[in-house]
DNA sequence: AGCGGAATAT
DNA sequence: CATATTCCGC
């Protein structure tokens, strides 16, 4: 029976495509928008883990109160008024806007993953946004990273030495993308014929998220030699074998992922704290 | 009515 | 520059 065959063969690429629970596991980050944040200011059992994926917001907050200088002072906020009258209080959803997303090489990751299992054709915003299943994450923020995403990839694709002077290939800005690589098929007219997109399972857990106070500005430079010796050595996966079928992956996921917490700031005035996800993938 | 995507704005 | 927001064709 070649149905079989074919079947589990399938079935092979299939699994050789699911993120390793690593990837997984270490990956939910929840956005919480910010007034929400705000206006409990801290979830009880909200232990600052340093050590857990951080996803950043831009604070830039020009209205009230950007109260959250330090680390205490998580005090006033919903204290702002009552005596008011109008709209008391919450209904936080309007009127409010959300804080820039920072797009972490984590968060990238998990953008290139999902583009690269749906397939470029499928890969529209709202479906990735649906596979990243991070929660908070907009169509809006993908649409818009896609955009530049996708410009990249042609920047890529077309050849090494263009415009401007600029060396190379990289730009500063092409930094962030480079933490992810790029899998194979973005780059050639799909393969219209094998697999692609399958159940996957979306992790919806919760996480924390960091807050950068004023405007961003960050990482104005890492030149962080990727220490590729460190990952190795935590890359240290276990294997997961599902129905004895041993997991292998074609597709090395992405390395790079730490990146120290980076202080950044200079440009004058604005100074933006960004904490990164240290550790672990 | 909503989405995707380029253009444009912050 | 990195994201957000707007505009426009489906």
């Amino acid at each position: 029976m070649r149905e079989v065959e074919e079947c589990s063969n399938w079935f092979s690429k299939w699994e050789e495509q699911l993120p390793s629970p690593e990837e997984l596991m270490p990956l939910n980050q929840s956005l919480i928008t910010p007034n929400l944040l705000a206006a409990f200011n801290l979830t009880p059992t909200q232990t600052p883990n340093p050590n857990s994926n951080t996803l950043l917001f831009t604070n830039s907050h020009p209205l009230k109160n950007p109260s959250l200088e330090t680390p205490d002072s998580i005090t006033d906020l919903e204290s702002s008024e009552l005596g008011g009258g109008g709209n008391s209080g919450d209904e936080p959803a309007r009127t409010l806007k959300r804080p820039r997303l920072v797009w972490t090489p984590q968060l990238h990751k998990r953008f290139v993953d999902a583009v690269a299992h749906l397939g470029i054709k499928n890969a529209v915003p709202k479906t990735i946004m649906q596979l990243m299943s991070v929660d908070g994450l907009t169509r809006e923020n993908v649409a818009s990273h896609l955009q530049k995403y996708r410009l990249y990839l042609k920047r890529m694709q077309g050849g090494g030495g263009h415009s401007g002077g600029s060396s190379g290939l990289d730009s500063a800005t092409d930094h962030l993308f480079a933490s992810s690589p790029v899998p194979a098929h973005f780059l050639h007219p799909v393969r219209p014929n094998s697999e692609q997109f399958m159940p996957f399972v979306p992790v919806v857990v919760s996480g924390q998220m960091a807050v950068v106070s004023g405007q961003y500005r960050h990482m104005g430079h890492f030149e962080n030699p990727y220490n590729v010796a460190r990952q190795a050595h935590q890359q240290q996966q276990q294997q997961v074998h599902m129905m004895g079928t041993p997991v292998h992956k074609l597709v090395p996921s992405s390395y790079i992922e730490d990146l120290e917490s980076a202080t950044a700031t200079t440009a004058n005035g604005k100074k933006a704290l960004t904490l990164f996800p240290t550790g672990d993938d």
